[in-house]
DNA sequence: TGTAAGAACTAAATCGGTTTAGTAAATCGA
DNA sequence: TCGATTTACTAAACCGATTTAGTTCTTACA
């Protein structure tokens, strides 16, 4: 059987009471020899305590849900967890997992079901950026979105992707090495990313000057094929572009597919970049992609400092755009002259 | 404040003794009035047992420690997080995870919070295929092993790809396509998954009658550009395979970088298969790479399975090899005459 | 008619801690 | 020197269930 406080208590001859306070530092009025006396006994039995009891009596069980819609399966998100988990660690917290796969009735159950593990406080991640509500029941609980904001900011604290400043750097980096046609393959879906990275891509070419009806504009779904086929178009065009700013990575990885086949090369012909830094489709492609990079580490760090500090702290909901940096590899050159 | 059970035993006029028996199920001494009564009371207050109560009672706590090297991170490991996921919801298992970073000391650290949660078994999961040795305390519940093989194969249960089969697919299928000088590149580490992947590769070739003199070996690490340097340098040779079976997706993509770069064609002079049918990267190349499955999906559930199986039926630790189908793109082709 | 057996419940112990309300002895201030 | 604090500790309540050992009240049988 385990070593229970009782255990150590008997065996440092004190009562339960007072083993219980010296091991939890409440030990103002305790005698400084009765103090190490029982550590060392607690040492010496490996003493470890039920956290289950603890958490009947204290309400509090240091554990925290991490509620996904699938983030586990993507493979942006394991960094999120990640970043999470660490945080969650370092301050003694561990991680309750809970899978929803999209469903409203299979995430209720899947919520209920931590609650009833009495988690003090909760992450509600998402796979990629888009505005959600979470279930009514965390509302009793601290709660940070991850990766999305909350229909009702008032309610909720959460981080998401710094799309635009991620975006204008993309577009930035293309202008600056000299383009001035510099297409778009936005996600045909209008998520919140879709539409403040298009945004974004609007802005610098007006800042720029640069002839937006040049700069064209295509949709894609986020898949390699797909992509290959808006590229196919925008490169058989009138005034083909000499850049072409990608959703994301698998819609870049079709710009070369689709460049290949037309018997453009990358990036003497044509500059590419991308979105996600996904390493493994970045480095897939010769020339490696650049691209920006979601910074799913920090959020995930930042979501579960956030909620500890809730948790201690208690301050209000805030929201955090996470900077979203440009990675370099070699798809952006200048342009050739045409 | 929630609904407890003594709230429902009031409000149904009966004890709490008999409210427990009846919402457990354990009523053949309960008429069928209260019963019903208490049923309709619990449901109509929303009631929900508080599972640390019980399991601290009932030294059950139904919840199941996923621990992870670093499998959360990895693009594969989703897969096998969610299919176990999936399992234990479906029998009311919740799971707590925990991640170690290889880090031995961290390791311990995280049995021990899981343990200390008093998790009812544990899935030891790693992030690739190999020999692993869980720690000490792990041995007090049932464990299975997932995506690896323990030293003592008595003492565990355990799901692994089955390398062999998956890469003889793989090679036969190469072979059946008419390739008889067929390479191979592995990876520099030897790890089980390796040495497992190259030992069908030459049992095939043997089988075949292959000449081995001609269908070479190279070694990568597992990466692109490493895997590019081991293509050129056997496409560069005397007598270069008309295909390659690759370790991995990763070192396939650059054998698609090397053919690229020195103008061989793929698949009309170089057919290739991948392993792991990472999608990202098989559908970012073009044509797509011909690749053999990891079933994470289907290792998660198994693991789960046999744990939940270990933890009523009490059944000894066992052993299974999971089929790796091979995943048809357009990478494969018969060779064109030399 | 008395009693053993069964049916339908309930009181109380228990799980392993935390926390509150006390208590006995030592120290202090007047 | 005596009541008031302070110091150092403990008994017991409590968290919210499960589970064991009874306790009534019927019913059945001899």
């Amino acid at each position: 059987m385990r070593v229970r406080l009782r255990d150590v208590a008997e065996r440092a001859g004190v009562s339960i009471a007072t083993a219980s306070m010296v091991l939890n530092g409440k030990d103002d009025s305790i005698s400084g020899e009765t103090r190490a006396r029982v550590r060392a006994v607690a040492r010496e039995m490996r003493y470890r305590p039920n956290v289950l009891a603890r958490g009947l009596r204290s309400q509090r069980t240091r554990a925290i849900g991490f509620i996904s819609d699938e983030v586990v399966t993507t493979p942006y998100a394991g960094a999120m967890i990640q970043g999470a988990q660490r945080v969650a660690d370092d301050h003694g917290y561990v991680l309750l997992l809970a899978n929803t796969g999209y469903h409203p009735d299979v995430e209720e159950r899947a919520v209920e079901a931590l609650l009833d593990r009495q988690i003090d406080a909760a992450v509600y991640a998402t796979m990629y950026h888009r505005i959600v509500e979470p279930p009514a029941s965390l509302a009793d609980i601290p709660t940070v979105i991850l990766d999305s904001r909350p229909k009702d900011e008032a309610a909720f604290s959460w981080v998401a992707p710094d799309e635009v400043g991620g975006a204008t750097a993309a577009v930035e980096h293309l202008a600056d090495a000299g383009h001035r046609r510099i297409a778009m393959i936005n996600d045909r879906e209008g998520t919140p990313a879709a539409v403040e990275r298009e945004e974004a891509w609007r802005t610098v070419l007006d800042a720029r000057g640069l002839d937006r009806g040049l700069s064209q504009l295509a949709h894609a779904s986020s898949d390699a094929s797909s992509g290959a086929l808006a590229a196919a178009q925008l490169l058989g065009g009138a005034h083909p572009p000499t850049a072409i700013f990608c959703y994301n990575d698998r819609i870049a990885a079709g710009v070369y597919i689709a460049a290949s086949r037309l018997g453009v090369s990358i990036p003497q012909d044509l500059s590419v970049v991308g979105f996600d830094n996904q390493v493994l489709v970045a480095e897939a492609v010769d020339p490696g992609l650049t691209s920006v990079q979601l910074p799913h580490d920090e959020m995930g760090r930042w979501a579960m400092e956030q909620v500890l500090g809730l948790l201690d702290k208690g301050a209000g909901p805030r929201g955090k755009r996470m900077p979203c940096p440009l990675v370099e590899r070699g798809s952006v050159a200048p342009p050739g002259q045409l």
